[in-house]
Parts: structure tokens; sequence; C-alpha cells
DNA sequence: CCAATTTTGGACCAATTGGTCCGGATCTCA
DNA sequence: TGAGATCCGGACCAATTGGTCCAAAATTGG
């Protein structure tokens, strides 16, 4: 299962043959159908599994750190990751390939990053409990966090992304 | 030549076929391979086109505002365009279809990404003449905007796309 | 009006795609 | 050991892909 993942996330889904998928995963091509139905299954399948992974994560890192800011600042350069390679964010390669024409990725992408958004927003929220604009600024670290894990993608230097991610603390602070 | 990019721009590369490509040129096949030699090439001078024009809008905005501030305000939301559409920003799907494998395109992105950080810069240093973190500032911006366009593929509404850039304010001022 | 050059439509090609199906190998449990 | 269920390899399928090629049509120049 985790190969699927990684093999969808390299190469994206349509570029993903039958062939490299069942070999990655160590399976036959009968099991891979009676195991899944169809590729596209196979995909939301992994993806899922990728969302409960990333969520848990996020959350444990924002639990790990007492400090709301300095929680907030770590979610953030979890998810834009400048070491991670030139993948870019898993999530953000389906949306581009994937959300217009697939209403099942796209629920499923819109609710993860609902999600991140909100844990991001309840860290604001804890560390300036009077700001009415925490919801903002954790949409716009959001967007961000993704802008960066693009900009890692198309070959910016992980030093420059980490400088450029300094300047996150101007939306953490109220 | 702007119909192949409306294409490869709402389908992505891979999923424009030479026949989709060829009807909405209003062209044959023949001509096709005749002018461009082959898909490939279609796309690099299609994208080439795009950038081109992207710039030079961006450069006419710019300049079109007096306040340095305000014209930088302008350009990620120019970037970023709440109202844009599904479709997400052309130069962000090339990245994350092609950018890992295909070097022509990944140079191509860059260039325009460090053109474009650069306006960003050039603004923001003619705004606050003393501070030497504008570049960063910039890139951050820039990031920012690139976020955005990725959330607005992802279904986000316009005004929350437009309340999240409200917080670009905070990158602008030194 | 005709000859030469350009352009076109579309047949054609080999390769690859996701998906189906079945005969035989492998395993389970007693 | 043997019967029953499970899994597997791989042949097979129709559809589609990017790309090539050529005869016929359109355009051009004189």
């Amino acid at each position: 299962m985790g190969a699927a993942l990684a093999l969808f996330w390299r190469q994206g889904y349509e570029q993903t043959s039958l062939e490299e998928l069942t070999a990655a995963m160590g399976i036959s091509r009968s099991s891979f159908y009676a195991c899944f139905g169809s590729k596209h299954e196979a995909l939301l399948a992994a993806a899922g599994r990728y969302c409960e992974d990333n969520l848990r994560a996020l959350d444990a890192l924002a639990g790990a750190e007492a400090d709301p800011a300095l929680a907030a600042r770590a979610v953030v350069e979890a998810i834009a990751a400048p070491e991670g390679g030139r993948h870019g964010c898993f999530l953000a390669n389906c949306v581009t390939e994937l959300a217009p024409h697939d209403p099942e990725i796209e629920a499923l992408v819109r609710r993860q990053l609902a999600r991140t958004e909100a844990l991001l927003a309840g860290l604001l929220r804890r560390s300036a409990p009077g700001d009415s604009r925490s919801e903002d600024r954790a949409a716009a670290l959001l967007s961000l966090a993704l802008g960066a894990t693009m900009l890692r993608k198309a070959g910016t230097p992980p030093e420059r992304l980490r400088v450029l991610l300094t300047q996150a603390d101007r939306l953490i602070s109220p």
C-alpha cells in the first residue's frame, strides 16, 4: 500500500501504470483487482491513508510544543518540508492533476485542507485569544506552506525555502 | 496557439491528445508536425508565450500604481486571481505534472518564478528602501500567491481567497 | 490556363493503456 | 495425503496514444 502511494506521489495518477503498480506492490494483476476493484479506488485508498497519517503527524508535532506560536511555525515547516525532495506535496499533486474532474479526490482534499487549517487556527487562537482574525491568518499560513511545496518541486534550494519560511512569523504573531 | 495553451492549461499535457489539440487549433495533423515537430515543442511554445504575456501584464499592473506597497498587493492578487476559475495557475500545473522529469519546462518555470520574485522584490525595496529583508518577503509573497492558486483549484470560494489575501499586507509592510 | 509548390485529410503503425478471464500452482486445514 | 479454497501468471481485449506518410486538393506564380 505504501508502495502504491509512493508511486502515485512520484509519478502522478495517470503516469503510473498497472504494470508498475502491481510490480511495486508485489502482487499480481488479479489480486490487485480483487482487492481494489480499479486503479482509481487504489488511489483513493492510498490518499486516504496519507491523509490520516499526515494529520496525525501534524497533530503530534503541534502537541509536542508548549508555545502555540512555535507550534504553528513547526506545523508550517512540516508542511512545506524544505528538505522534502522534488516530489512536492502529494495532495497538491492530486489537486492539480485530478481535482477539477474527480469529485471524490476533491472532497478528500478539501476535507484535509479544512482540517489542517483548523489545526493552525486553533494554535493561533491559543496564542492570541483576543484576535478575531486567526482564521484568516491560518488560511494564509496554509497558503504560504502550500506555495512553498510547489517552489520546492520547482527546484528552489532548501536553504532559500527555509529563509522564506522565516516570514511565516509575520502571519503567526497577531 | 492560444487554443493550444487553453487546452494544456485546462487538461494538462498528457491528458491533451493530438486529436483535441489539432481540432482546437483548426489545423491538420500534418501541419501541426510541420510547424512544431512534436507535442512537447508545442507545449514549450505555448508556455513561452504565456510567460511573456503574463510578465508583461504584471509589469503593467505594477507600473499603473504609484504606491509600491499597493502595487505589490495588486501583483499578488493578480497571481492568486481569486476569481480565476478552477484551472489553477498554468505554470503551477506544469510544475506538478512535468517539472521533475522535464528539464526544459523546469528551466522555463524557474526563470519565470525568478522574474516574478524580482518584480515583487523591487516594489518592496522601493516601498522601504532601508530594509534588507525585501527579497525574503518577496519570496514569501510569491509563495503565498502560488498557494492561493492551488487552494482556488481545490475549490476554495473566491470570497475566502480574497480574505486570505488580505494578510499579504503583513508581508508587504517592512 | 497550366504547372509547381504547399497544405491537407486521413489511413496507417507500433506501443501502451486499464481491465477481464481462466488454467494451473500454492496454500489451508483436517 | 487429499479436498477445497485462494492466489497467481499471463494471454487476451478494445481503445487510445504520438507520430509517419502519401495521394489528393488547394494555392500560387507566370
